[in-house]
DNA sequence: ACGTTTTCTGACAAAATGTCAGAAAACCAT
DNA sequence: ATGGTTTTCTGACATTTTGTCAGAAAACGT
């Protein structure tokens, strides 16, 4: 497979670069804000070229969203193998979540603006499938701690509240949260500083809400997200290491 | 005021109707549905008229914006003063979400749309100023409530959390759940049947969290929203009757 | 009824998307 | 190497959309 003729690589290599430019250009102006002008240019082909690699601007943006969405996945398989109680899992898919956003803020604006710009009519079935199955897979990584945190005891769900509904409090919570803070520059006016901390607090009032063991009062789970912080990603810790 | 000359009506109405055009089209298609031209002909003037109202586009979406946050604020405000203990003005608060959500659809994608679209650089501070008002406005509704119940000891904030964090956690959640369900048709697939009763009981589960009395386990708060949304907001749950 | 002000129009320039016939380059077999 | 075949690339074209503006048309006031 690494033997491709030099022309293909070459055309392998371009893609990657228009994807590269593609998401600069989307990420700074929305998805007016991609020209497919300015990619060609800057690349030093014609536009025409450009529709040979995707048949049409949508598709780019879908691409875009399908990378983004695997880097998550990614970090939250790695937080899930994390070996200890459940809560702590669940606190490492956590910092997972707010390492992603603030790593990558580019592809967190990326999915925020794929969702609602009414692209998908456009796009092929095909990357669409990529992009549920992604989905997928993060909520039954988190709905699969939370099982696990059942049948060790450690939480009791009230009659017809199922897992999935405790992962949308969450999955709801750290979204919004972090949608409100990319987008509305009002937070700190609005007196929520460190709303980051706020997060971090909030979803663990959650759980104890929820009344799952250990609860905050006899855990630090703010120190513990340090150490999880550290230990599943020190790569990505390293680079926000005094922002942290 | 009232005694306009018969043009300025006629003006006046136009815009209105602009508006109203403007916005269908907007919610069905996003920034880019919204063409100056359909709204014209359907209107039978010229583009250039449409000008003489909105200097550009953004701004006829901003004044879409501003519309739809009024009507919030009111449904907010209508919820504040309510008389009661405030963890039950804080659960007409929720109510009052909801039902703005599931009575107006598309001025909730409206929200949502303008967030992303980078479209704020072209618009007037004026109207910039109104949009920040309001969320403010919205905010310190509920951060008031929050004050009263820790005034009344009802709830006690660990240190260094500020009232307006606990608002963070209730603006993120609901936020985040609301755009979830409205923009990842894949909410049912994923296992989150019923997602607005999940989110009411997620609110109230958060608040318990926070050790907020009377607490769910001595107080039927999901009975206790169907009296309030009989008693607050009448009409508007006369409009989804069955659907509640 | 007439001069003034406001409003409206439609043509124009500019920018962007998507298409396609023909040019250019790459490939391959002998 | 060379010639024929396939793939890739180009740039002009049609189309759509935004925003502007001089002059036409309508409304207004005296």
């Amino acid at each position: 497979m690494s033997t491709l003729t030099p022309k293909k690589q070459a055309i392998r290599e371009r893609e990657a670069r228009i994807l590269e430019l593609a998401r600069r250009m989307v990420v700074s102006g929305g998805y007016n804000g991609l020209g497919l002008d300015s990619i060609a240019s800057e690349l030093g082909v014609s536009r025409g070229t450009i529709y040979n690699h995707f048949k049409c601007k949508e598709e780019i943006i879908l691409a875009l969203l399908v990378e983004t969405m695997d880097i998550r996945r990614e970090m939250f398989q790695r937080a899930a193998m994390h070996q200890d109680i459940p809560r702590i899992r669940l606190t490492g898919i956590g910092v997972a979540a707010e390492l992603f956003v603030r790593l990558y803020p580019d592809h967190f604006r990326m999915e925020q603006i794929v969702r609602l710009d009414s692209i998908w009519d456009k796009t092929t079935e095909e990357r669409r499938a990529l992009v549920k199955s992604c989905q997928m897979q993060c909520v039954g990584i988190v709905a699969g701690i939370v099982r696990d945190g059942m049948a060790q005891g450690h939480v009791t769900l009230p009659e017809g509240v199922t897992p999935e509904a405790l992962v949308f409090g969450l999955w709801s919570m750290t979204e919004g949260a972090y949608s409100i803070i990319a987008t509305s520059d009002a937070v700190t006016e609005l007196g929520m500083s460190a709303p980051f901390l706020s997060i971090r607090h909030n979803t663990q009032v959650l759980l104890d809400g929820y009344g799952w063991k250990p609860m905050t009062s006899e855990r630090d789970f703010q120190a513990e997200m340090e150490v999880l912080v550290r230990k599943i990603f020190p790569a990505e810790f390293a680079q926000l290491k005094q922002a942290w």
